[in-house]
DNA sequence: GTCTATAGGGAGATAGAC
DNA sequence: GTCTATCTCCCTATAGAC
């Protein structure tokens, strides 16, 4: 791995863990085995390391997600629908890097680079809910989703489901089988409520 | 307003709108018209003024909802866990400050003040808590909510509604009618999912 | 309680040798 | 590319006069 590549992996932690402001170059540049005048070589300042961890990360969590849906398209949607939720939660790399990295600077980016990384958090938004709605609109059209709901309402919950659990995970520190349970909790209301 | 009271209340929008680390005892300062040394005639250090901006969110915010209970006494339950959800995300003060300071902090605890604070918001979730779970009950008794579910199910779904909603309406900006159709959409769900 | 002045430290970033 | 040395700025916090 390259130096710039490890410099983008320690930041992401750094970043997911202490915030935009309380991670320092110095500490970026500790964890990576050099000096922090050396960190400039490779990226304009720290604007710079964060613009870059955020489009990896958010690279990275898309990616995981299609291929998720991919490997379920022999499925039922309700199948999918879970296994994309199940799947999300129950990978640790996701969970413990990506999802912390990728949901603390949605909620609260920092001022100074908001507008550089709007875009980037928008498009993987966008690619995501392109690919849902087509598998809620499938179970509408199989009748395991009641076609009475608008397939918005359906995809609106479901996304609610699915990028706050992350934020229930982390505050209540859910692992394993309470995870399990959490998630399953979530999801039986949820199904009760949109299925045919 | 004693100045105590000034600094209070400006810090907390100072810390939901820039975060912990980015709000400086200047800009503090600034906003109640004195120098910064003042301030620590009035606190400690800048860890006392967070504590108790804490602390008189978490009281402000768990009165409101229970007095919204109150309120709802004479009503179904399902009306009165519709209104609790409804007017938390229609009283403006409630959502611009101290719903995004609570949440901002709730989720993203700095690390110094991290122990000092957690006590404080478990205490309010506790509260809200067992108010909410004698509605449900309630409700199940009454046979507006299925009573084959656990009621600990359904308190899950609903908390994790109410507590995640202001995410997304901080996220999108739900304002008006807007945050109405948004509120109702996902409430649509959740009744579906939980009524006898 | 409020001020001016300042200590002391850590931040981001740069210059220039190797 | 990496380093030492250093600049400049801003931070929290204190000393001490009024």
């Amino acid at each position: 791995m390259s130096k710039k590549e490890q410099i983008i992996k320690e930041s992401i932690r750094l970043f997911s863990e202490y915030g935009y402001e309380a991670t320092s170059m110095t500490k970026i540049a500790e964890k990576v085995d050099i000096k922090k005048p050396s960190l400039y070589a490779h990226f304009k300042n720290k604007e710079a390391i964060f613009y870059n961890a955020v489009e990896q990360v958010t690279e990275e969590y898309v990616d995981f997600i299609l291929t998720t849906i991919q490997k379920s398209r022999h499925l039922s949607s309700k199948e999918t629908l879970y296994n994309v939720l199940h799947q999300s939660y129950t990978n640790e790399y996701l969970l413990d890097f990506l999802g912390e990295f990728f949901y603390r600077f949605v909620l609260f980016t920092p001022y100074e680079v908001a507008d550089q990384i709007k875009p980037l958090i928008k498009k993987s938004e966008e690619q995501l809910e392109s690919a849902l709605i087509k598998i809620i609109e499938e179970g509408q059209a199989n009748r395991e989703i009641d076609p009475a709901l608008s397939s918005h309402v359906v995809l609106r919950h479901y996304l609610f489901i699915f990028n706050n659990l992350d934020v229930d995970v982390r505050y209540y520190s859910l692992r394993g089988i309470e995870l399990e349970q959490y998630l399953n909790d979530i999801w039986s209301v949820f199904w009760r409520g949109v299925k045919n």
